[in-house]
DNA sequence: ACCAGCCTACTTACCAGTAGGTAGGCTGAT
DNA sequence: ATCAGCCTACCTACTGGTAAGTAGGCTGGT
């Protein structure tokens, strides 16, 4: 994969070069950062180049030097967010004992972004302001969202055919409706509390395995 | 129950003393109608008063001057939802031939809601904002959540007490995981279309009815 | 060793347009 | 005479975006 936000590579060279230099931590970067939270919070429209500016002490037209117009960044934050999805889903692969440990651990970093760190998933950040994101930004969310339902299918798949999961059910069906609960939950954990949350994955759980 | 947005009746009168002035058919409910509309679209932020005074070819301050700042139009649409909801819910009830038809029915105008009018579910529009709504607002919201859940935990309810649906479940678990599956598959429609959500719910009717 | 030329990173100073909101005045129906 | 309903005209703050310029590092030719 072609990580957008790294096209100018130089940012590399920068920071082995001028190890000494401790003033400049990749201010790109900062910017990727500190977008991902407010994105996270507030949605895509939710931060503007202003709030960036003040939060790293730097001007406004300084923000617009890294990412020219807004759905630079955009993309840039979907670059993220795909890294993110790698990274986490890849852990939980690795070490999950079995295909509902492997949902059980998603399950759980999801509570843990959502009620410890007040974030939503970054997808459904994006969809917060979905007419009004420029096609680019619309089609990778839409391959974003394909990214994690095939991962979660396939454990479905996999938990199904190793006898985990209740048999004859539909694998796709199975994941959608996991990841809707999910993430429908986490918005919900954000006015009622976890309670909810935790009744309704626990309610998730006896459908799965014992149909 | 007291509406907000009647809280001044005099709309009542004109309506009916002027029946043949054609002209004013009551800007303060046209007001709240558009808003309803922009709000399922794009949520509260994603709309401004600039919007309403242009589709209604009047001037902004006029807007002002029916909802002085836009935390009165935010409550008058919490009222409008509260409408909106009994409404239909209350039609449900009157026609349903079962619990599952109860949440068929359901299904079938958030389905017609969502994908031939491309509206979202105007409680899901406000938590696109969530964060910066001010609080009058959030706890509004949590009450219309609540309304909606306390309707669909009934039907899981009295579904399960006449053997419609599987035995020793949660209601309320039920509930919540009908309502995020569905809200969830919603706004993946958006994006991916309608094949999704009925796959999804399909799956739901299975595990509920033969558990 | 020098320096021109180019680069990144950042600045100040703008732009038009929009956000929510306000003050005060006109009009027409009761 | 009152007052709802609407207007013009205005405000401050902020939106994304641009133009022009500066400071300093890197590189390649002489």
């Amino acid at each position: 994969m072609q990580l957008y936000y790294l096209h100018a590579d130089y940012q590399m060279n920068t920071k082995t070069v001028t190890a000494a230099n401790t003033k400049l931590i990749n201010t790109r970067q900062q910017i990727v950062e500190y977008s991902a939270d407010m994105l996270r919070a507030n949605g895509f429209e939710g931060f503007s180049y202003l709030d960036i500016s003040r939060h790293l002490g730097i001007t406004k037209a300084s923000v617009h030097h890294h990412f020219p117009k807004k759905v630079d960044l955009g993309l840039a934050l979907c670059d993220w967010t795909q890294d993110w999805f790698e990274q986490g889903l890849s852990h939980f692969d690795a070490r999950a004992t079995s295909n509902w440990n492997k949902l059980e651990r998603y399950v759980r970093a999801a509570m843990k972004h959502s009620l410890n760190e007040h974030k939503l998933c970054p997808i459904s950040a994006f969809y917060s302001d979905l007419n009004k994101l420029p096609d680019s930004i619309k089609e990778r969310v839409k391959a974003l969202d394909d990214y994690e339902l095939d991962w979660v299918t396939a454990v479905m798949q996999d938990g199904i055919d190793n006898d985990e999961f209740a048999p004859n059910q539909d694998p796709r069906a199975l994941a959608s409706l996991f990841i809707f609960s999910c993430k429908g939950a986490l918005y919900y954990a954000r006015l009622h509390g976890k309670d909810l949350f935790h009744q309704t994955m626990k309610q998730f759980e006896h459908l799965l395995k014992s149909s």
